[in-house]
DNA sequence: TGAATCGATGTTTTT
DNA sequence: CATCGATTCA
């Protein structure tokens, strides 16, 4: 035991020792959170508490992956039947494992936001609904919402006719159709997860009180980001031990556009009577100039718990503000920085960039990508969003639930089979006005509804479904996806086409096939429900690991939880960031909250821009720098602009080009020449060259105009005479040289 | 039915 | 600007 503790100062120590009862824990930025949850469940271990009577609940996987590593690591793997999952997984456990008591059919599927957004769109087909009017998005925005508030859409109705609401009227009936469309197709959403959990355990009191019995000690992490939904859930749970410890820090609460409530965290010690509260105000992370500047900024907020973060690391790194003329700019400044400070010694993966908005990161990427420095992108195109990968999803979830609707109508007609849009409409008819799904309808019509050949091509279809679903049994994930592409036809179709992207949907559905396979042999439940819900709670997120030698780029809500030792921040303008509408007071405080997240990753160095002009939707637009810079304490050198001529350094930019510089003087001295050695970047071998006169096989004659990477990378522009431009992937569009 | 072109629109953030 | 969706044309 002593060893256990003997690594933690006091508060961390406070908070392990304190088993019995309700505990806050006040986590600042940096101070050693994940530790103490660790170390707690370590020390319920020791203290004789069995595995399964603890349960952990984080938001993200990557946090509960973590958790789980050091916990076993810290106990010698004592901690594997400690359950700790995400609110998400763990819901869906609960629901599967409960399926026969819930009432719930055990074969559901999970709905992404993609699919959400069809049923949707469905519903206000149905309901005639004007979606020009009424955005699609913003209602099922508002339905999320209500789910995350446990309301139901007979309340929901209620409460907006009480109201006058007009609006919420409409979003209630859409509302509702949407969750008996749900139901029909035996599809659950995100926030189903949660709200049926809750439902159910409040119909079966039986149930809930076995789990209350089982989770003896209850950990949730991030707390200032959970949801009422969240918050009841945890709350049943621990009502009759009461044995509750939530970690969390308000200033980090980033997700309330997500139904994250903040007040769960800052009435905790209204809700339990008796609580105790630890603060963890050591911060072993940054620097004390890092930490200063962010204080500068979150003070502004109202409504803090009051804290005071402290740390005794040395006072190396420095802080950088810098002004770009525009994107393209800042993109080669942020190349600049990281080639001038790699060579202090750092690794490519000690720096990280973060943005307010994934758009931003294009003009980075474009940069990084002409200097040839390996970065990798958290967040965007996640690989299961790829339209191939959610085409042969859509099979297997059509032979895990032939009732799934929005799949069927994905692939009715993928490969085509002469499906067109009008059958499936009539086929979508027949089936809304029976009542059924339409799977189900394919048994009732002929070719008095629908035409002859398109109904042809829906009993192949069917065929197939069918095929799998009596065999599924029998096979494992893998070989249920190789006997839907082949009964399919989807790469043999691929292979005749001669465009190079889909060359590239052959090598993703081979990389999704070895990824099923990986599956099967890491995971414990290797069925193919089981495949299918772990596949729709998984992020990029998830898998990253910061080993690689690359920069890594991710927005500023994906930085939560991660420290590197160099971070830079772009975009620093106000109406980008912070973004939105300055007469919203509480949006602007996640806003500070979200700039106090990101400065606070910064272990050693910071690096902060901003551009006088950006270019959004093909407009320039005039920029004054974010207020989060005059309210860091920047404010002389941000009102003292200099404007300086500063060669530029980015390898592959050959022309001089005038930047704006303006460098915070008690930092940095900026005049000094910008040196470096030239980076590896592999060695052009490619035949083609711009200018170029080439023949391609569909398009015809063209000229390349445009060249980027090198290798299998290799991507050229060719204008073809046709007047048509096309970027191609040189390794596959078999160009030749005229 | 399928492809091609035109036009509107804008996601700020995601388990 | 670029992407998605809808409309139009073959």
């Amino acid at each position: 035991m002593e060893n256990l503790l003997e690594n933690l100062n006091p508060a961390q120590k406070e908070a392990v020792l304190h088993t019995e009862g309700p505990l806050i824990i006040f986590a600042g930025a940096g101070t050693g959170k994940t530790r103490v949850i660790t170390h707690r469940i370590a020390y319920l271990l020791e203290q004789g508490v069995r595995p399964y009577n603890i349960l952990a609940v984080t938001f993200t996987n990557k946090a509960a992956n973590e958790m789980r590593k050091r916990a076993n690591d810290l106990t010698n793997n004592a901690a594997i039947d400690v359950k700790i999952s995400t609110f998400h997984s763990f819901c869906l456990y609960l629901l599967s494992f409960e399926a026969k008591n819930f009432g719930i059919a055990p074969n559901f599927l999970v709905y992404d936001a993609g699919e959400q957004l069809n049923v949707i769109k469905e519903c206000m087909k149905d309901l005639k609904l004007d979606d020009k009017r009424f955005k699609p998005m913003s209602i099922l925005n508002r339905i999320s919402r209500a789910k995350d508030d446990l309301m139901t859409p007979e309340k929901m109705l209620e409460t907006v006719q009480k109201n006058g609401d007009f609006y919420g009227q409409t979003v209630a009936a859409v509302y509702g159709l949407y969750q008996k469309k749900l139901q029909t197709y035996n599809a659950l959403d995100f926030g189903d997860l949660i709200m049926q959990t809750v439902i159910s355990f409040l119909r079966y009191p039986d149930i809930l009180e076995k789990y209350q019995e089982r989770f003896k000690y209850i950990l949730v992490d991030e707390y200032q980001d959970t949801n009422h939904a969240q918050y009841v859930l945890t709350g049943m749970l621990a009502e009759k031990y009461k044995n509750i410890c939530v970690v969390g820090d308000d200033d980090q609460s980033i997700y309330s556009w997500r139904g994250a409530d903040i007040n769960n965290i800052l009435d905790f010690e209204k809700d339990y009577s008796n609580c105790k509260a630890v603060k963890l105000e050591q911060n072993y992370r940054s620097t004390p100039k890092i930490l200063k500047r962010a204080w500068n900024v979150i003070k502004n907020n109202g409504g803090r718990v009051p804290k005071q973060l402290w740390t005794e690391n040395d006072d190396s790194g420095e802080i950088f503000v810098y002004q770009n003329f525009n994107e393209n700019d800042e993109a080669d400044r942020v190349v600049d920085t990281i080639l001038i400070n790699k060579h202090k010694g750092y690794k490519l993966s000690d720096f990280a960039v973060f943005y307010r908005t994934n758009a931003q990161s294009r003009a980075i990427e474009d940069a990084l990508r002409r200097s040839g420095m390996p970065y990798n992108i958290i967040g965007t195109l996640k690989f299961y969003e790829r339209a191939e990968i959610k085409d042969v999803m859509a099979y297997l979830k059509l032979i895990h639930n032939p009732n799934d609707n929005v799949s069927f109508k994905r692939v009715a007609n993928v490969p085509k089979r002469g499906v067109g849009k009008t059958s499936l409409e009539k086929l979508e008819n027949f089936a809304n006005s029976k009542g059924i799904s339409m799977y189900e309808a394919l048994n009732f019509v002929g070719t008095d509804t629908i035409g002859k050949s398109s109904l042809t091509g829906l009993n192949n279809f069917r065929m197939i479904i069918e095929k799998n679903f009596r065999t599924k049994f029998n096979k494992s994930i893998k070989e249920i996806v190789l006997s839907v592409i082949d009964d399919t036809g989807y790469i043999r179709d691929l292979e005749k086409s001669l465009l190079p992207e889909d060359k590239a949907r052959i090598e993703n559905i081979q990389e999704f096939v070895s990824a099923v396979e990986d599956f099967e042999q890491r995971s414990p439940d290797t069925t193919l429900a089981g495949y299918l819900t772990q596949v729709a709670l998984v992020s990029d997120m998830d898998s990253w690991q910061n080993g690689e030698e690359k920069v890594t780029l991710m927005t500023l809500h994906l930085a939560k939880g991660l420290e590197f030792k160099n971070v830079l921040i772009v975009g620093l303008e106000e109406g980008l960031f912070p973004i939105g509408d300055e007469t919203h007071e509480d949006e602007m405080e996640e806003e500070r909250r979200l700039m106090y997240v990101g400065m606070t990753r910064a272990k050693e160095n910071l690096y902060m821009m901003w551009t006088s002009q950006r270019t959004v939707y093909g407009k320039t637009k005039f920029n004054v720098p974010s207020r989060f810079l005059l309210e860091a304490g920047f404010t002389e050198q941000l009102s003292n602009i200099s404007a300086r001529r500063v060669v530029n350094s980015s390898r592959f930019v050959p022309k001089e080009t005038v930047r704006y510089v303006n460098d915070v003087k008690d930092f940095v001295n900026y005049d000094e020449e910008i040196t470096y050695e030239p980076i590896d970047v592999p060695e052009d071998t490619s035949p083609y060259k711009i200018g170029m006169n080439v023949f391609h096989q569909v398009f015809g004659n063209g000229k390349i105009v445009e060249k980027s990477g090198r290798g299998d990378d290799e991507k050229v522009i060719v204008s073809f005479s046709n007047g048509q431009w096309k970027k191609l992937l040189s390794k596959y569009a078999n160009l030749k040289i005229l």
